[in-house]
DNA sequence: GCAAATCGTGCAAGAACGTGCATAAAGAAA
DNA sequence: TTTCTTTATGCACGTTCTTGCACGATTTGC
């Protein structure tokens, strides 16, 4: 094995599980553990992992500086349902991902041994994907809102018109049990409204500051919902509507 | 067995398995691991593969380096290029750009203050010009190619023909004045040929390496271009012939 | 505070590497 | 054809890189 594809699989699985320890390494590589703590100290040094006692976890914050506009808020919490949404994945899927702090997470988090067909509109979340060799990737393009990082319009309706999913990861601005899902942005609500049509499923990952929240645009019903990733300490009486709804609550 | 044959057949091998290693091929070949480590060192070269210690890997397609791998070559003169260029563009224009490093050069060359209507189906410099307030941006989506690093197909054609520019930007791979502009990929060359028709004007910025060569696929005649950036150090007899076809000749 | 696990460092063996040189084959010039 | 040049290849040599082991230092859990 060499030393490169070593290097590769401990930033695969940083990526998608946040944390490696040395010893599993090890024995999965079939080299000492004095190798893998060599390479996770070379990772380290390039800044593409954090050196922990034991193995090592994914870097910080997203240290590669994303363009992200609110981004700097709620990193870790972001991090952890980013990791558990991706779970929530498998091989061989469509999925339709608009635009978010969240959705970029989540798409950063995605491992590149995993064969997917993503489409979306963030100009972010494509880049991010766009040297994973097995996705498919289809950019939606249409005006570029430079407020939210992603393309909307005409063009973008029609585009995402052709195309159907199994998901949609939808970055939600507002979730409440009675209202649904809602957007503060005309434009962007008719995106996701779009999306939401053309796909089997959505699953929504939001942080605690968005829940028994609601913007202008409605997007979609609440019993839209079929997966909903929250933060452990998610109020359970907000939940217990949404369950009682169909959707299935997901703990990051 | 001939030279280009085992590097073919190490190319074929890196692109189905993403590496090779020296002893593997040196036997399989029946060579020396010195000739294959040879072969290994010419690929590298040639930018076809990364060589690491035991054998070589593919090349890392686009996003790990910052900003693309062909960027790294002749920086300098492409930025001279870019900047020429920027100085032909005026406000209120509509730009048809296409993918390329040395479009990407002349993106990033744009200032800030000059609003311009923007359309592209690169990723690279839709991010670049994401961040400029009064660039009304269009990206054109589609079937994301991560070689280009830019979209193509039937979606791209279909939003390029929603459009009409000013001038195109137009993304060389190989210039000569009698065969005219040509592309090394055929979805690459659909696209540059989409642009290229519904554009009032077109402009080609080259690093002399790019003169007096031809590639596969047939973009635009010579007498479609209207300006053509080249290096100071290009070949004036050369440039005759494109001035002689109507071009108008600018000098980095 | 103690034991166990984990860590970093120095070291040595072996693998892989690059370079220089000689040989052989292929092609160009005489 | 003969001779010269170019190119490709293999071998020898010294160098560099990787890896596992030994040893002492550090951290962790109890």
């Amino acid at each position: 094995m060499l030393t490169d594809e070593r290097h590769q699989i401990i930033r695969d699985r940083l990526a998608a599980e946040g944390r490696v320890l040395a010893g599993e390494l090890a024995s999965r590589f079939g080299v000492s553990e004095d190798t893998v703590r060599r390479d996770l100290r070379e990772l380290a040094k390039a800044g593409q992992c954090r050196r922990v006692y034991g193995g090592a976890v994914a870097p910080a914050p997203f240290a590669s500086a994303p363009v992200g506009l609110r981004a700097g808020h709620a990193v870790e919490e972001k991090t952890r349902l980013a990791r558990a949404t991706v779970a929530l994945l498998s091989r061989g899927q469509t999925l339709f991902i608009d635009s978010g702090s969240t959705n970029a997470a989540i798409a950063r988090a995605i491992p590149r041994h995993l064969d997917l067909t993503v489409a979306t509109n963030s100009l972010e979340i494509a880049t991010a994907l766009s040297d994973h060799a097995l996705i498919e990737l289809i950019v939606l393009g249409g005006r570029f809102d430079r407020h939210l990082g992603a393309c909307v319009g005409a063009d973008t309706l029609a585009a995402v018109a052709q195309l159907g999913a199994d998901l949609f990861v939808l970055g939600s601005c507002g979730l409440d049990a009675s209202r649904g899902v809602t957007a503060f942005d005309s434009a962007e609500a008719e995106v996701k409204r779009a999306m939401a049509k053309n796909s089997t499923g959505i699953v929504i990952a939001v942080t605690n500051d968005k829940l028994a929240t609601a913007a202008p645009f409605r997007v979609a019903r609440p019993d839209a919902i079929r997966h909903l990733v929250v933060e452990k300490t998610a109020p359970s009486v907000i939940l217990a509507d949404f369950e009682r709804q169909g959707a299935e609550i997901h703990f990051a």
